[in-house]
DNA sequence: TCTTTTTCCTATCGGTATAGTAGGATTATA
DNA sequence: TATAATCCTACTATACCGATAGGAAAAAGA
């Protein structure tokens, strides 16, 4: 339940290289290698962290891609939502009236709730929490 | 991202209507008229719920099911584990070591703090709040 | 200008889980 | 014994995911 699809774990993984990279020199393939993920899906995976503006790509001979923004400026709810979309526990967050049943729904504030709840988590983290071996800026644990 | 099954969402729906029967008396194939859910789909999900403990079922003819006990006992997190398992955004929230990369995973505690937050707000909920219209025992929104 | 190295785009494939269906066996009531 | 309900097993269709493949476009250096 709520797993997290390898695309994100990948993206993070290759955002933390990225980060801890010395003077965030553009690098493509080397992490693939050296993070041990398919060089291929992870190219798909940083053409969307480039469209969601988190990273920054350079094409052609010496290209690559490197950090947008410091690591603390890199809100991993963006990450997340770049590579798996928003959180959206049910359909009707967005939109009432999908199931069609009851206008009142009885759920529905609980699901918005539980959204409410990750969101919470996730912007309040960045990548320099995480590559600071996980740092936890929260107030609760 | 995050999204819950039909499962979840038909079992949430199903406990809801045997939350608000009068007497709790045993009901079966009424609920999925009642909630338009498929018949033969929701005795999957009734029985799930059976086995978790969290309804009762009586078999034979005026059999049914049953609340196993009152609404505010019926936690939410029991409710989603039964029908799409424990909450586990990656697999090394149990055991470490199965990526066999980096021992000292810098990502882990990230998704244990987001593994606990969910935690926390299906354990502090019961099908009473569902059933009082998302009413939240929260101190938080 | 030509070659190289890189990102970018599109299409495909196998595996797996989900939502739903089907048929019948078992159990209890009347 | 007939009926009405839960239980059990298997099947299908669909969709998404992880991964792969082949090439087009772009930028740098020779």
């Amino acid at each position: 339940m709520f797993s997290v699809s390898a695309r994100t774990q990948y993206g993070i993984r290759a955002l933390a290289y990225l980060a801890r990279k010395p003077g965030w020199e553009a690098v493509g393939a080397e992490i693939a290698e050296a993070e041990d993920i398919s060089p291929k899906y992870l190219e798909g995976i940083l053409t969307r962290l480039a469209a969601a503006g988190l990273v920054r790509s350079e094409r052609g001979k010496n290209g690559g891609y490197r950090l947008a923004r410091a690591p603390d400026g890199v809100v991993m709810a963006d990450v997340v939502a770049a590579l798996d979309g928003e959180v959206r526990p049910v359909d009707c967050v967005d939109s009432l009236g999908i199931c069609g049943h009851d206008t009142s729904c009885s759920s529905r504030k609980f699901w918005i709730g539980l959204k409410t709840a990750i969101d919470e988590y996730l912007g309040n983290r960045t990548l320099a929490d995480i590559i600071e071996n996980g740092a936890d800026p929260g107030s609760a644990n």
